[in-house]
DNA sequence: AATACCGTCAGGCTTTTCCCCGGACAGTCA
DNA sequence: TGACTGTCCGGGGAAAAGCCTGACGGTATT
């Protein structure tokens, strides 16, 4: 029987050398490859595409959210697993919409890594029940984890998010207006539109949001 | 010759195994334990002390930094390694006035977490380029990394810290002034000289400093 | 063709914040 | 005791933001 094939794609080391070691071993499972970032793991695929590939929700350059969407429609036989720090719910769901197969807290352990790897590779999807609970809590408050959520960036359009961002950097109205060539009313527009579409009460709750989903570094 | 003790603390067991497959191996270097928190760190701390520790910084309960603070005192033979994400100036130096002996970047590189063990244990401190450049740059422009920093919350008074809390949180300044019974223009004076303290231009400002030091939750 | 949404803009008004001044009082420390 | 700092408070004016309403052309979607 063949190996699993598997592609490593984290900007740390450390903890690619843990997925490594804690695979290292099994008989069932081989790493093809391993990246730090987008631009070589386009390199390694060209060798040769994996079946499995485990990436790094965080990465530095490309996010794997982003990752998973162009390899989603590019690769559809290949199958993601996401790993991240945290076990924050945006975090999930953006994998799930992405197209990933499973999703693994760093601080997960050696099992519960050899099972998702190989339940994932089997075709089925894997969550630990730590990810299950926050999915199903989220279905019974919300419906739909598919459809944009409550409070999720993708309700924004483009030329709101970039009044956003710009505010949540510091910039006053007026400043915002000059530099998007539009009138202060309009960005006043834009400013009342998300609030309402974010269900936001105040300035402050625009600018954490804006830290949340990464509209700016802390 | 004895070889150095080493205790791993990292809430992610794929970073605490990649730390672990890189040094073991060699000679000079045992791991004598390692816990995923602060109370599992006290636990085997009590069954024999290490020569070094290598703490993240973003440990779940108690953060790196406040198990340093702890340590320098209590146990002024260990050294300490900070672990982290990521190279923020204000991690590093917060490290280093929490009496870290050096600060390695979690994408860091066999060579350098041996080359930082080693140097540690021979008593000197072990900043990776990367890391000294960030101290040098802040040198020049701020003078001295010691006494409470150009920025650092330590520089304000208790009343300064609960207006801007408050104002973190979303209040505005009549509500704050609400809650404190002080007048309206009392809060204006105390976030002024907040402003002015830590030299911040914009109430955006303000808040993205209550976020990093964590006077609110995000 | 109708509907819905996006992006743009405006008037007019209120509220809030910002800025620059000033001062009072209490506690601490040299 | 004198100097300093923290805390408190105010006036007056300028700037910024917020609130509500209404509007118009463009572009998808259906």
């Amino acid at each position: 029987m063949d190996k699993i094939k598997v592609i490593l794609v984290d900007d740390h080391n450390l903890v690619r050398d843990g997925i490594k070691s804690l695979i290292t071993g099994e008989e069932d499972i081989e790493i093809i490859g391993e990246a730090g970032s987008f631009d070589e793991l386009e390199l390694i695929m060209k060798r040769g595409l994996p079946d499995i590939l485990i990436l790094d929700i965080a990465l530095g350059d490309t996010s794997g959210i982003e990752i998973a969407e162009m390899y989603k429609d590019k690769y559809p036989g290949i199958s993601i697993m996401m790993l991240s720090m945290y076990m924050s719910d945006d975090f999930i769901f953006n994998s799930l919409r992405a197209g990933a197969k499973g999703y693994l807290p760093k601080n997960t352990s050696k099992k519960e890594l050899l099972a998702a790897i190989r339940t994932i590779f089997s075709g089925s999807v894997f969550f630990s029940n730590e990810v299950s609970d926050i999915i199903l809590k989220s279905y019974v408050n919300n419906a739909n984890p598919d459809s944009p959520r409550e409070g999720s960036e993708e309700m924004l359009t483009k030329r709101e998010k970039e009044v956003l961002t710009f505010f949540a950097e510091g910039k006053t109205n007026q400043e915002i207006a000059d530099q998007l060539y539009i009138s202060i009313r309009t960005v006043e527009s834009h400013k009342n539109h998300i609030m309402q579409k974010l269900n936001l009460r105040t300035p402050v709750d625009l600018v954490k949001f804006a830290i949340k989903n990464k509209f700016i570094e802390l």
